[in-house]
DNA sequence: CGAACTAACTTTGAATACAATGTTCTCGTA
DNA sequence: TACGAGAACATTGTATTCAAAGTTAGTTCG
């Protein structure tokens, strides 16, 4: 069944890279932002190895740093998977992600410099024009880069790189729970208004908007306790 | 120079444990939190195999992780250290953790079952005696026990897990950065109050003391920008 | 005496081999 | 058919090996 996303790799792979550790990290991130690795796919040490062109010492260094960001799941003697986090702990997350992502916003309203404000304002355009297009890939893309932007600039590093953590767990568990009708989640004028909100430079608001917009996000999940048909296939793959 | 802690390592090792890596990570951890493991202290994966027990390959995946957690610092080819974070770096993770922990304790507040109150009042009140023996490990020791209690109950175990993270990073700028003078921090009443607020069902107030107590934890540490000697010590030890 | 070079040593990076555990499939029996 | 036992296979855990890079110390030359 998992045939399609190791293609994807296997193409970003023969460009002729020097492949390390950090360079499968990335690749396999990557491929959950953009939802080509489904929670609960298995991930194989040799397979991986073979795909990367390294021995399992390099693929098992990726798969350790991954684990510790908890992007992949590891049982003792049984292949690694993507994380797919159950009901609870997907609320704990948009819940962690509302902390740190609101104050992240409340640090940089008013102190983007005016080529931060250009840049971040040129992705927003790109992604209502990918969403007017039916584009949903790119839409889905620049969506996930306003929020790395942030993530990247934020003042504080250290509440940066627990975002941007975050960020991929929340790729995670919106590719698990989102509504089969829905094929992703926007919110359409979202985005700008928080542009309006970081360059005007109100911190609280900035911060009551960004929370906002991440219960919207999280609103619009099916996080009821039965079994989605998403959660069910999740299960069936031999996740709890 | 760094014997001491090996020795003490080898005491608690030959208890005839199973070793991983998850027991080595363990046991670092744990050194660092009680400050018998320095910023700075050179980690080689030969040395640590042969404390354990253990071939490398165990010793390099704990490292790894160590890595993840930032409390080892690893450059390629160079042996790994204990971190030893700079004063920026220093102000970022306790700006942090006011968010979370402040967080966290608004969770908590007025949700401590009368089993975990009760647990949580004797930590505090045997730091408070060990204060007044003086008694410096066994205070530390509890005063690190309040914290870790609510980042283990944290009814968000998201937010619980990277607050277990920022008391681990907090340890080793305080390590680094405490002044000469007063042997380590403590404010004398903080944790006591904090538990009222905590009892009493105050979010709000539970979330701001929390905050409060740990400002004042930081102003006892010298952070400015001139290089203490414990942040000399640092540098010569080859940390940038 | 000090700086620069080189050789010996130390340490990490990556691949490989083998043991141990988990998984899957077949086959026999009720 | 349904179930369970067992063998064959797949996969991970750990140790070991060798190569590559870094570190240190000693020596020579200015």
């Amino acid at each position: 069944m998992p045939k399609s996303w190791q293609d994807t790799v296997i193409d970003d792979i023969h460009a002729g890279k020097r492949v390390g550790d950090q360079y499968i990290v990335d690749m396999i991130r990557d491929a959950v932002l953009s939802q080509r690795l489904p929670p609960g796919t298995r991930l194989p040490e040799a397979t991986l190895g073979d795909i990367f062109g390294v021995s399992r010492s390099v693929v098992r260094k990726a798969l350790t740093r991954l684990v510790a960001d908890h992007i992949v799941v590891q049982q003792p003697n049984q292949v690694a998977r993507i994380a797919s986090p159950g009901i609870e702990e997907t609320k704990e997350i948009f819940a962690a992600r509302r902390l740190v992502e609101g104050e992240v916003a409340a640090l940089l309203a008013g102190q983007l410099s005016s080529a931060q404000y250009t840049e971040l304002r040129q992705i927003i355009e790109e992604e209502h024009d990918a969403h007017q297009q039916g584009e949903e890939a790119r839409r889905v893309k620049c969506s996930l880069a306003v929020h790395r932007y942030l993530a990247d600039q934020s003042p504080n590093r250290v509440l940066g790189s627990m975002l941007a953590d975050l960020i991929l767990r929340t790729s995670i568990v919106i590719a698990l729970y989102k509504r089969p009708g829905m094929e992703a989640c926007y919110l359409d004028h979202d985005h700008a208004e928080l542009l309006d909100l970081l360059g005007s430079g109100a911190p609280q608001q900035a911060c009551d908007r960004m929370r906002q917009h991440l219960s919207d996000l999280e609103a619009l999940l099916d996080l009821r306790p039965q079994e989605g048909r998403i959660d069910l296939a999740a299960i069936l793959g031999g996740i709890a």
